[in-house]
This record gives C-alpha cells, sequence and structure tokens, in this order.
DNA sequence: TATTGTTATACTCTATAACTATA
DNA sequence: TATAGTTATAGAGTATAACAATA
C-alpha cells in the first residue's frame, strides 16, 4: 500500500468531485445550449459512444444504475424526440433505444464540452503525457471495473 | 479534439461510474466495517488527507460542496464522536473540525479500503506505469481543477 | 457590516419493490 | 414461467435561501 496509491486515489477524488458539482453541470448544458438533466446527458452520450442503438438493460448496465431510472429518463427523452424506439434486430420483440439525428446532435455537443474542458486543462502537457493518460485510463477502467466484477458486483 | 481526448473522458466517466454506485459504497462500509453514509465518508477522509483540522468552509471548498452539507454531516459525526470541535489557533473565535482518534482509525480504514481496490485492480500493473499514472493523476486533478476555477466557477 | 456558519426547505439522483407484458 | 421492462415509492445527496452569531 504505498504513497503513490494514495495520492492516485485522493487526485481521483478530486476530478471526480469537479465532475460532479452541480455547477460543472449548469456550466456543460450552458456551453452546449441544451436543457438536460444530468441523468439525461450521461444516456445520450452513453448511446453517442456506443455508435448503436441499445437496450434500456445494456444501457443501465453501461451507466452502472439500475433499469427503472433508465426506464424514466428514456421516456422522457424519447418526449423530447432526442431518443426513440426501434426494433431489435436480432429480437424481433424486443426494443433499442436510438438517438434521433437531434438527439446525436445534442450529445455531441455534451460531449465536445467535457472534452474541450479536459483538452483546455491538459493544454499544457507534452503529447506523450496526454497519450500516457489515455491509455493508463483506459487500462484503469478496464481494469477496475473487472476487479469489481470478479468481487461481485 | 483528438479520439484520445475522448477515450480518456470516457475510461474516466466508467470508473466514475463504478466509484458513485450504491452497492460500492455498501462493500466499502462492509468492509471497513463501519456504518457511515457516503458523505460521513468523504469528510473523514478528508480530514485524514489534510492531516490536521480543517474550518467548516474549508472542508466544503476541498470537497467541492457547499457548507450547509458539511455542517449537518460534521453535526452527525461529532455526536458520534468521529470529529471534535477544536479552537483555530489562527482565530481565536473560529473552530475547526478535528478528528478523533477513533475518526481517525474509521478513515484509515475507509481510505485504506479503497486504496486497496485500486491496488487489486492494479495488481498486474508494472511498476512504472502505476508510477505514471499517479504522476498524471495528479498533474491532471491540479490541472482541471485550476482550468475550472480559472472559467469562474 | 462582513464573514462564517447554521437552520429550513426543496430539488435531483438513484435504489428497491411490486407489478406487467411478452414470448 | 422466465426475461425485460415499467410503475410506484422511498431514501440519499446536495443545493438555495433565509437567518444567526461573532467579531
Amino acid at each position: 500500500m504505498d504513497e503513490d496509491l494514495n495520492r492516485t486515489v485522493s487526485a481521483f477524488r478530486s476530478v471526480v468531485d469537479a465532475l460532479n458539482r452541480a455547477k460543472t453541470h449548469e456550466r456543460l448544458t450552458e456551453a452546449a445550449g441544451v436543457r438536460l438533466d444530468r441523468p439525461d446527458v450521461k444516456i445520450l452520450v452513453h448511446l453517442l459512444d456506443a455508435a448503436e442503438p441499445r437496450r434500456i438493460g445494456a444501457i443501465a448496465e453501461g451507466l452502472q444504475v439500475e433499469s427503472p431510472h433508465v426506464t424514466r429518463h428514456v421516456a422522457s427523452l424519447e418526449q423530447r424526440k432526442l431518443v426513440e424506439r426501434v426494433r431489435d434486430p436480432d429480437d424481433g420483440r424486443a426494443w433499442r433505444i436510438a438517438l434521433t439525428e437531434e438527439g446525436a446532435e445534442v450529445a455531441s455537443k455534451c460531449r465536445r464540452v467535457t472534452a474541450e474542458w479536459f483538452d483546455g486543462a491538459l493544454a499544457g502537457w507534452p503529447a506523450q503525457d496526454r497519450a500516457e493518460l489515455s491509455r493508463l485510463m483506459d487500462k484503469l477502467s478496464d481494469d477496475l471495473c473487472a476487479y469489481f466484477k470478479n468481487l461481485g458486483n
């Protein structure tokens, strides 16, 4: 249990806190020019990242939340025509949630704003550090999720 | 706006989500053998990291939340004798929040559990990557917080 | 009266449980 | 009857606003 580890964890915590603040989300929606709550944004961006329509359960699993939560927000996004239900090609009786054209635009804007923050914060970084961060974060995310899954989450 | 950046951001999101899940917190308190809610744990660990008594406002700022929130949780932690109020040495009229001995123990346990998760997830990593992760996360946390502060948060 | 903290309140996010529909 | 999803409800977590206290 070394010092590096505590430093990693505590640095993590402060980034997480910064991203989770109400004001951060306010700033995001303002910059993106949309009026959405946090779960709405998460779902839209998740669908954009996935690059294909996904079932409710898959979205819930991806976002690591329970499905009723997704159901509710998808219903509201659907009303606002940001997503729509399409037939699941693999399972004719099921539906998938797809971004509409407008939904994809909105999702792109939100994703871009967040990326711009990181870009701004990393402005002074050497290219190699940025690439390293990306590589390590990606690995961390895989390994940490796998580790939790293994613990029986 | 390169691909590395999107990858960094999305990896980040999934780690954040994993850490914010209700079940993760449940697992944490169980492993630490304590019964505390999330804000309680955050405050205790924050005080432990700070390694000195801090004022309510400073805790709120550190955790990036509003102070009434801190007030309430500190009151409950105080009742449970996990923290106590001590005179501010710099400002005789003010108080600081200090960990009690028991509070410090509990905080250590919680911090250790989280560190162990990271340790477990990073088990297969070469030492150099672990050190790099620590360095880059630390830098990211500084730069991102500074960047937000600059934006006028 | 400026600063810091507190009380009161309300809103947002997410979970659990019970139910429904569909095959 | 097993699976995926939904409705209903409740509980955390956090913010805002109004107030109090202290210097």
